[in-house]
RNA sequence: GUGAGUAUAGCUCAGCUGGUAGAGCUCCGGACUGUGGAUCCGGCCGUCGCGGGUUCGAUCCCCGUUACUCACCCCA
């Protein structure tokens, strides 16, 4: 036997029911915000992603579906949708029209990590980005919009965490800062931290290891070091928050895992999860289109990990498919059935039916299994009289109807 | 990349200090030859993850390997 490739998963009924569901509700609340759909391909030059994930993380470093193609080009599976949007958005000149500044994006990426509970190696991101927008305000929408992309599919136990990392021109004093206060007490830092300290200081902040926890939480927070700019932009960012009650957590340590965050970044978090808790997940990254070429301007998105949240949703509760099942029997009768089942069809009606002959006894306990809430029997009295016996199997119910009239019962009791 | 746990029928799992496998559910059929779900009866299905070792003999013990799960790491 052939296994699936580790790390990824086949989704069919009933779990790809909660996908549509999110899927659904998501196309819906982004269009109600003026957001319309970008899709840009699985693979793209690895370059993109180093230039803008940065190659010092671990995504990069370490994570990426990297493979040559026939003509020896360097090519990627995406571990990430924003660097294909941008891309997309710089070629495609997609900046120069208004109705392409609020982008959203439904697709598998790709990353080669030890999959665990919510993570997978080919995993899949719902996500927006927001272009052109360097107001507090426009981190206020998107936050909000993820907050009732999560209300409306019922999911009560979120919390908002949000910082800020800053900007290239106060970050770098920061760095410096939380670099010489750790500095003296690195005896007191796990081993990865004391390397992080040295390759990307910021993430140190991140670290969980319990006896890191008392040096990092005496350690300077990046809100108290922000620039003038940075300092208003998060200030104001809070309290469109607050005022529209959007209830948040002001998480000082919170940082990123890609180098193109700068001001504010989030996380939305549930209890409901393992380990790998962050259900969404963004911030700003102004200067992230320049630096592919395009014009310099701000943008702001997140994106969301659908198996996570797949996993959170709560499912509808379960009831009969309305779909009707022909019972048919006899050899003879199977083509008259094949007849009605298409005209049913036509008139919108979802009808099952099977090519195998059956007794009538099997034909229904096979209708129960499939869980469709009626049977037709086709047999030879319904021939005659051109009545069909059409049997409701929740109530048992038993009624006598032509073909028309069978086919609006239908569409009136489904 | 690191650590721990697990691997027996389609599914969930039992299998005593080593004597070459069993239950429940599902599925199929019958009791009920034109009526499902309940009940009863019967039936199908296993290289006991894979490779090696120890042993007269291994599902059981040992080594290796692969897969899955969870955690570290990292992230959605």
């Amino acid at each position: 036997m052939i296994n699936g490739v580790k790390g990824t998963q086949d989704l069919y009924f009933p779990e790809i029911k909660a996908w549509h569901r999110i899927e659904a509700a998501a196309r819906e609340l982004f269009a109600l915000y003026g957001y319309s759909e970008i899709r840009t391909p699985v693979m793209e030059h690895t370059e993109l992603f180093v230039r803008s994930v940065g190659d010092e993380t671990d995504i990069v470093s370490k994570e990426m579906y990297t493979f040559q193609d026939k003509k020896g080009r360097s090519l990627t599976l995406r571990p990430e949708y924003t660097a294909g949007v941008m891309r997309s958005v710089v070629e495609n000149r997609l900046h120069d029209s208004a109705r392409h500044s609020r982008l959203y994006y439904i697709g598998p990426q790709f990353r080669y990590e030890r999959p665990q509970k919510g993570r997978y190696r080919q995993f899949h991101q719902i996500g927006i980005e927001a272009l052109g927008d360097a107001s507090p305000g426009c981190d206020f929408e998107c936050i909000t919009i993820g907050r009732e992309l999560m209300r409306r599919l019922g999911i009560a136990q979120v919390e908002v965490r949000i910082n800020s990392v800053g900007c290239p021109r106060c970050r770098p004093a920061y760095t410096e800062k939380l670099r010489e206060a750790l500095a003296g007490r690195s005896g007191e830092l796990c081993q990865d931290c004391r390397r992080r300290l040295e390759t990307n200081p910021l993430r140190v902040l991140d670290c969980k290891v319990p006896s890191c926890q008392p040096v990092l939480t005496e350690a300077p927070k990046i809100s108290e070091c922000l620039c003038d700019e940075c300092a208003a932009h998060f200030e104001e960012v809070k309290n469109l928050l607050s005022e529209f009650e959007v209830p948040f957590v002001p998480w000082p340590r919170l940082v990123r895992g890609l180098d193109y965050y700068k001001k504010t970044v989030f996380e939305m978090i549930s209890p409901l999860l393992g380990a790998q808790d962050a259900l969404l997940g963004g911030g700003r990254y102004d200067g992230l289109l320049g630096q592919l070429g395009g014009p310099a301007l701000p943008s702001f998105g997140w994106a969301l990990g659908l198996e996570r949240l797949a996993l959170i949703t709560p499912a509808g509760e379960e009831k009969r498919e309305p779909e009707v099942y022909i019972a048919w029997m006899g050899g003879e009768l199977y083509k008259p059935a094949l007849r009605i089942a298409s005209k049913l069809r036509e008139k919108g009606v979802p009808v099952i039916i099977d090519g195998e002959e059956r007794s009538v006894k099997n034909s229904m306990k096979r209708a129960d299994r499939l869980n469709v809430k009626f049977a037709v029997i086709v047999g030879e009295d319904e021939i005659k009289a051109e009545r069909l016996t059409v049997k409701n199997l929740e109530s048992g119910e038993q009624f006598a109807f032509g073909v028309e009239e069978a086919a609006s019962f239908f569409m009136s009791n489904s």
